[in-house]
DNA sequence: GTCTACAAGATTGTTAACATTTGGTCGTCG
DNA sequence: CGACGACCAAATGTTAACAATCTTGTAGAC
C-alpha cells in the first residue's frame, strides 16, 4: 500500500520532528501498524536511516533512534562547517538576480521575526535559507551531504535555535553571507558561512563544558 | 547463514573492485545465490548501498551499480578536497611521535615505488596513507563521508592512477602534506592537502573536456 | 536476601509462497 | 510491412508463517 521510499520519508519526519526521541526503540511491528505497511518495508526503512546516521541497528536487538553527543553534534557541524563553505562559494559563482532577490527577501523576513521575538519562525527561516543556498549552488554532492548532517544533528540545533539572544548575532552572520553570495565574491561567501557556523561551534562547545561534568 | 552487514561489505568490495561494472544490474535472485543468503538480505544490502550512493533502485525495475559521471566525480572531490583538508588539520593536531615515523614511512615506500614505476603498489599506499590521516585526525564524522565520497568515486580514481607521469607530482604532494602533518602545522596540512585535491580535480577536469564532446 | 537456572514472552531474522509489475515476443489486423 | 494487442517470462514487491534470539520474570537453592 505505501512504496518504501514513502515509510523512509515518514519515518525520518516524524525522528526529526521528535516524534521518535533519541533512544525511543523502534518497533518493526509497531511501525508497520502505525503507517499501514508490512514489516519488511519498516526494515527497508530501518536499513535506510541507519546508514543516514539517524538510526542504530543492533543485532536480533531491535533498531533505536541514534543519540548525538555534544562532541558529535561539534564534529558534525565542523563538517557541515566546511562544506556549507564550498556551498556558499558556488552560490556566489551561479546565483541569478531572482535568486539574489529571494535571498535578501529572507532575510528580510529573518529580521521581522526577530524583532518580533517569534523564535519559530526564524528557525523555520533560517533551514529555508541553508536550503536556498544549497540548491542555488548546483553542487548537488555537497548539498546531499548537508542535508544529512543537519538531520544528524537536528536535535542539538534545537536547543540551539531557543538560546536568548543567539537569533540576533544569527542575523546578522546570515545578512553578511548574503551580502557577500549576492556580491558574488566566492571567497567572502565561504569566509561568512565559516564564522556563522564557528560561531554555532562555539556555542555548542560552551553548552557541552557547562553540562558535562 | 551470512548476515546482512557481510553481505553488504561483499558486495560493496566487489563494486569497488570492478567485478560489477558501473551500469551492471544486480538481480536480487543472483545475487542471493552468490553470496549464499536468502532475498531478503540481498534486499537489505541493496537498500544500504543505495542510501550510500554505490547503488541505484528503480521501482519495480530493480537495482544497478550507479554510474558516475565526470562532473560528479568532480563534484565529489571538492567535497572530499575541503573534508580532507579539515582531517589533515586534526591529524596535525592529534598526530602522536609514532604516527610521524609511520607517515614518513609511508612517504618513504612510495618513492620507492614511483622510482620502480610500481602503479598498483603506489596506489594502494596512497588509500593507506589517506586512511591513516583519517584515523590519526580522530574526526569520526569527516572520515566517514571521507570514506564513502571516496568509494563513490573509486572508477575514476583508478583511471587516475594509470595515468603517466602522474605519480611523480602526487608524491611530492603527499609528501608535502606529511611535511606540514608531522611539523603540526594545521593550516599547512590543510593547504596541502587542498593543493593536492585541486591538481586531482583539475586531472578529472582535463580529462572530462578532452572526452566530453 | 541474593544468585542462578529455567521458562515464558516478545522481537527480530529467515524462508517460502504469492501478487504485481515490467518487458518482450508472437500473432493478427489494418 | 508496420502497428496494435494479448500473452508469457522474468524480476521485484508483499505477505504470512516459522525459527532463532534476546529479555524478563519467577522459583528454588544456598
Amino acid at each position: 500500500m505505501a512504496p518504501m521510499d514513502t515509510i523512509t520519508n515518514d519515518l525520518r519526519d516524524d525522528i526529526l520532528s521528535g516524534q521518535f526521541a533519541p533512544g525511543d526503540r523502534l518497533l518493526e511491528i509497531q511501525l508497520a501498524e502505525q503507517y499501514d505497511c508490512g514489516r519488511a518495508a519498516v526494515r527497508s526503512a530501518l536499513v535506510a536511516l541507519t546508514t543516514e546516521g539517524l538510526v542504530e541497528r543492533e543485532e536480533n536487538r531491535g533498531a533505536s533512534v541514534r543519540r548525538i553527543s555534544i562532541t558529535e553534534a561539534i564534529q558534525i557541524t565542523e563538517a557541515r562547517s566546511v562544506l556549507e563553505s564550498l556551498i556558499a562559494a558556488q552560490a556566489a559563482k551561479h546565483a541569478l538576480p531572482d535568486d539574489h532577490a529571494e535571498l535578501r527577501d529572507i532575510i528580510e523576513q529573518m529580521r521581522s521575526t526577530v524583532a518580533n521575538d517569534e523564535g519559530k519562525a526564524y528557525s523555520e527561516l533560517n533551514r529555508l535559507l541553508h536550503r536556498r543556498l544549497r540548491e542555488m549552488s548546483g553542487h548537488d554532492i555537497a548539498a546531499e551531504l548537508v542535508a544529512n548532517l543537519r538531520n544528524r544533528a537536528a536535535h542539538h540545533q534545537y536547543r540551539l535555535a531557543v538560546m536568548p539572544g543567539r537569533s540576533a548575532d544569527s542575523l546578522d552572520q546570515h545578512a553578511a553571507i548574503v551580502d557577500a553570495v549576492v556580491s558574488g565574491d566566492e571567497a567572502a561567501a565561504a569566509d561568512a558561512m565559516t564564522a556563522h557556523l564557528e560561531s554555532v561551534i562555539e556555542v555548542l562547545q560552551r553548552w557541552g563544558d557547562a553540562n558535562v561534568r
